[in-house]
DNA sequence: GTGGTCTAGACCACG
DNA sequence: GTGGTCTAGACCACC
């Protein structure tokens, strides 16, 4: 499972561990069961600190993607469907349909785009 | 024009009220040369600081989508593209589509949420 | 005489006219007890207010560059160099310096874009 | 790291701070990875307001020279070079140079005093 | 501990 | 009257 953090990104280091790891999950590379590497580990291997992974892991326990269980560590949720409601998810998808159209691109342009990343974020989804 | 602040949303109010206006600005309603209210009457119409709202016109104008010109206002920039590079913002589009595919929607449901979405904001823009 | 006014320039507007009245006179363009523009006339010109020019006219008295007698209109001074100190010049002067090395170029290369622009400013000065 | 403010000059506080470290960075003193001060230690070292210095490392960030992680600190950048397109300098270079010449400097004598700062600035950087 | 955001209120430069 | 700058002080998110 390969991470990533972009220093550069204003984007808390927290919540980029927890989109690279929802972006597994949805690839289809973490399947349902799958053990997450230990806080510890995943701290050790990215250079962070403990609790940037503690928080990234509840996060994404509250989103109903992984279960945590003290002890035995985490694991992929047997349900790989995310808890949140799609209609939270219309102001930030508008926010960057915005600045998309304000940098040029025309629509079928953008649709385009879509297209071409969801077929590289899902490529096992149903279509 | 009909800005709103949402309090529970954790994205700073300056960017909210960048946001409304960008919004406005891809549909149409405010087009080229078109005076924006001023700081302090924005600000008081928001019930926001001063800073709050000159924060949020800087952005504007750092995107090249607004002129400021102290002592005359602030218009809406001749060049409404912004000077953004498309390519910064396949991250954020691909994080937004991450979350919708594990909400549960397919490929095409979701290409039809953003067509939707496309009409919605860009009414009089080029398809 | 040609004066242009750049809007998305951060400079006062005063400072850019007397600026460009300031090229003009180094140019050897105006020259020694030629009539410049009455207030009314260069603002009417320039889509400006009066005050503006009369800042900007004023600001060239104080550098000893031009001569304001009311009612007989503002003249090139016989002295064309300014009351300026060199001295306080080195200071803004440093800050361009420091940002042409921070752009990326070698010292031979500035030297080479400041000859260039010496050049194009002062045809027939001294060398 | 010696930093001046300097209350008679009409540039803004936060920009004589920036380009107080500008010229430490391509002095060669700050070099890429160093840890600046933070907001309040340099705040009260210089005796102004933490908002002060934060815009100035702000527009430091957005020139690429520095790199704000909240949390830990402002570290000078590895792209020691500035995002901004040289040419955008020569307007402010040829209005000092204007005013040198006024001041009654001859052209050789102009080269100089550049050379002079040049190497004041820079002892380091390539020729 | 770090920087980010926001407020309330002040003064100044500009047009 | 416009925006720009600065202050003092507060609270929050992140590491």
């Amino acid at each position: 499972m390969l991470l990533t953090i972009d220093a550069t990104d204003r984007t808390p280091v927290y919540e980029q561990i927890a989109n690279g790891i929802r972006a597994h999950i949805v690839s289809g590379e973490l399947r349902e069961g799958v053990l997450l590497p230990t806080v510890r580990q995943l701290a050790a291997d990215l250079g962070v600190n403990l609790n940037t992974i503690a928080t990234a892991y509840r996060q994404l326990q509250d989103d109903g993607l992984v279960l945590i269980k003290p002890g035995s560590g985490v694991t992929v949720s047997s349900r790989v469907t995310s808890a949140r409601d799609p209609e939270d998810l219309r102001k930030p998808l508008r926010t960057v349909l915005t600045q998309l159209l304000l940098a040029g691109l025309g629509r079928t342009e953008i649709m385009g785009v879509v297209a071409e990343e969801l077929r590289a974020l899902a490529k096992g989804a149903r279509p």
